[in-house]
DNA sequence: AGCACGCCGACT
DNA sequence: GTCGGCGTGCTC
């Protein structure tokens, strides 16, 4: 007998599948999209798998509305890769399948097969065009064409042959002669004589022959290649190889360095089976992409983050790049890692995953040390390109212009009277981080957070960048009523405005979060660049992240002491990778970079192991110190934050489950609650409850129970709470 | 997440 | 007398 319930996942925020009867007559198979009464409304859901009994009570059991889809969009290993992912987050495994889907098919959107819309000639029309009527040479014309074609052409083609046949198009329709219909979409070529690329140099062809190796089965690799050294060279070559076995390839890069730079050069070497899946494209190419990578019609996908979910067909091969970017974390709602899921997914695929860095994560290092990934090195630039100078410039005792120290302005002026372009560097956006009234003290403090709202004087507003508020820039004290307010410390709208004053004669290009949120500014900012000799950028890590400037000669680095004493034990590892990366601009060419960095601290021993030794050594001291403290990658972390508008509740709450967790769970240590490092934001307190333990079964048996006990405990009414499994920000 | 139900303040 | 505030609880 035919299973008779339909275990379902609905995109709602609680953990369970959901249980329906499947109607006779519609066959519904795991995978596909069904729509279904819940609630008072009905919902688009996925069907999970299918089952002959069920636990819910008959009388509240519903029928299944209408089945979406005729064949399973997502196959069983896809729908076990996204159970396995919900379970391992703790995210409602509804929420998890729907961000698999791109959102017409998540809003229940008919899915658009690939293949384009086209017209068919029927019977009456084929009879049409053998019996000719005396009078219609355009509509004879697209009949013969169509006839000519085996019956069916595309919609664009006719429209190109025959660009004033719209009206002869409609008759035929209405008479019955065409029919709307869909080609069959074809594959994409594979090879298609694409330009080979340059021969690779013997470092990377040591590292194709290593990852090669892999590829019969799973297995990571760590790609740990200096900046420059020409990693992208290497995935293209494992691409080929993948694809010449008929088999798919999923490459992840971070949001911001997903420039149609690296778009085009896929391209140009693997051809139109490249597609790509970012948040700049619009709904229906993403479908389209989507059901061409999961039909195997499309071979490579070329995407960010939430690309992970996406089931590319007979995948061979995924690589990570820049596998140490922050933005593979998701950092609300379902927060996974997608670099940590492109590896499960390789596991499960049975395939090799490439982890690319210049300045690898310490999780992965750690791993390639212990020789649980293959370390695959690539030491030199390629090309002719030097390796930067690296040097401090001491803070203390010089003169300091807008947070720019006098050396650091000659050598921008060297640099430009040299024809080249300099990058000055500072993560902080807006003019200076807080307004301040000498007379009285009065501070930009945001009434909502604890935080300075940030002066943006181009806008004329004090900004928080935490939780949004804007007013008006006051003219004299709020509190004093003194006619002189004074911007604090330096962001990059000031640094920008002292450089314009110093080098007026100069191209200067600001790049940052606010100067490019048009879409498409980012890009003509960066072809200025190109097009430009001497020029001046001033940015924060925007600057940083895998753009190519070949005239860039020096990097200044403003403020390098934010990352030496946080209270983040991850903050130095941020730091030394953002040094690293944003000295990588330098010098890519043929003309040898500096990098300058501004400090307080030149003899912070990380700050010289960095400059002296660069960060490999910084890296090695900084897992040695990890181990010491017992700390990740040494050990596994979860965090449960907790937040709410009552001072007191989430801390409540947490004090319960910490009291709780104390008993049971056996090998994690519970450490809180304490308040967040921000422990007020939008006006509500937050507090943190971090649990650690040395081995991850342990942790993930403690967490097991936790949403399900937590949801009952009643200092839970008036708190909204989430758990970060294997949490990198710990804000 | 929605969307009801439910029990307390200021309005035609 | 009721319109509506958001606390509480449920969704096969």
């Amino acid at each position: 007998m035919a299973p008779t319930i339909a275990r379902v996942a609905v995109p709602v925020p609680v953990p369970s599948l959901f249980d329906y009867r499947v109607p006779f007559d519609r066959p519904v198979t795991p995978g596909c999209r069904v729509r279904v009464p819940f609630g008072r409304g009905h919902r688009t859901a996925v069907v999970v798998e299918l089952a002959d009994a069920t636990r819910c009570p008959d009388e509240r059991l519903k029928d299944i509305a209408e089945v979406l889809d005729e064949a399973a969009l997502l196959g069983l290993d896809d729908l076990a890769f996204l159970v396995w992912a919900a379970a391992y987050y703790h995210h409602p495994v509804g929420e998890v399948i729907a961000t698999a889907l791109p959102l017409r098919l998540r809003r229940g959107r008919a899915a658009e097969p690939p293949g384009e819309p086209g017209w068919r000639l029927t019977d009456s029309g084929a009879a049409a065009w053998r019996n000719p009527p005396t009078r219609a040479p355009r509509r004879q014309a697209i009949l013969a064409a169509l006839a000519d074609a085996g019956g069916a052409l595309g919609r664009r083609v006719v429209a190109e042959r025959f660009p004033t046949g719209g009206d002869a198009l409609r008759v035929m329709r209405r008479a019955g002669w065409i029919l709307d219909c869909r080609m069959p979409a074809l594959p994409d070529p594979l090879d298609t004589g694409m330009p080979p690329g340059p021969v690779p140099n013997p470092g990377q062809l040591d590292a194709i022959a290593s990852i090669r190796g892999l590829m019969s089965g799973f297995g990571v690799a760590l790609l740990d290649g200096v900046t420059g050294s020409g990693k992208t060279e290497v995935y293209l070559h494992l691409a080929q190889t993948a694809l010449a076995k008929g088999r798919g390839v999923m490459v992840l890069v971070p949001e911001i360095s997903l420039t149609p730079q690296l778009e085009r050069r896929f391209r140009a070497r693997l051809g139109e089976t490249v597609r790509v899946l970012h948040s700049g494209l619009g709904d229906s190419e993403r479908e389209s992409a989507w059901h061409r990578l999961r039909l195997g019609l499309s071979r490579v996908l070329l995407g960010t983050r939430s690309s992970v979910f996406t089931p590319v067909a007979d995948l061979g091969l995924v690589i990570v790049d820049e596998e140490h970017d922050g933005s593979y974390k998701q950092g609300e709602g379902f927060r996974y890692s997608a670099r940590d899921l492109a590896i499960v997914r390789g596991k499960r695929a049975g395939c090799a995953v490439v982890l690319g860095s210049a300045t690898p994560s310490l999780e992965s290092l750690r791993h390639a040390l212990d020789g649980r990934y293959v370390h695959v090195r690539l030491d030199r630039r390629a090309g002719t390109a030097q390796p930067p100078r690296v040097g401090l410039l001491d803070l203390r005792d010089q003169p300091v212009y807008g947070g720019i120290a006098q050396p650091m302005l000659d050598r921008i002026a060297a640099t430009l009277a040299a024809d080249e372009q300099a990058i000055v560097f500072l993560n902080r956006r807006g003019y200076a981080p807080v307004l301040c009234c000498y007379a009285c003290g009065w501070l930009s403090d945001c009434p909502h957070c604890d935080a300075r709202q940030t002066v943006h004087r181009h806008n004329s507003v004090l900004w928080c960048h935490h939780c949004g508020r804007l007013q008006r820039l006051p003219q004299k004290c709020p509190q004093c009523g003194a006619g002189e307010l004074n911007p604090l410390g330096q962001g990059t709208e000031q640094v920008e405005d002292v450089l314009a004053a110093r080098f007026p004669d100069w191209p200067l290009i600001r790049i940052d979060r606010d100067s490019t949120a048009r879409k498409g500014s980012l890009e003509d900012k960066l072809a200025q660049i190109r097009d430009a000799t001497g020029a001046l950028l001033v940015g924060t890590q925007m600057l940083a992240k895998g753009h190519h400037f070949p005239r860039v000669t020096l990097v200044g680095v403003l403020d390098a002491d934010g990352g030496l004493f946080s209270a983040d034990f991850r903050a130095a590892e941020r730091m030394a990778q953002l040094l690293e990366q944003v000295g990588g601009r330098a010098g890519r060419a043929e003309r040898p970079g500096q990098v300058l960095i501004q400090t307080r601290y030149p003899d912070h021993p990380l700050l010289q192991t960095l400059v002296r030794q660069g960060y490999r050594a910084f890296a090695r001291e900084a897992l040695r110190e990890r181990e010491a403290a017992a700390l990740p990658p040494f050990a596994h972390q979860a965090l449960l934050r907790a937040e709410g508008s009552d001072p007191d509740a989430p801390a409540g709450l947490l004090e319960a489950v910490a009291a709780g967790l104390r008993g049971t769970a056996d090998g994690v240590d519970v450490w809180g609650p304490v308040p967040a490092p921000m422990p007020r934001r939008a006006g509500r307190y937050r507090v943190h409850l971090l649990l650690q333990a040395a081995r991850r079964e342990s942790l993930h048996r403690a967490l097991r129970p936790l949403p399900g006990w937590i949801a009952g405990l009643p200092q839970a009414r008036r708190v909204r709470w989430s758990l970060d499994v294997d949490p990198v920000d710990l804000f």
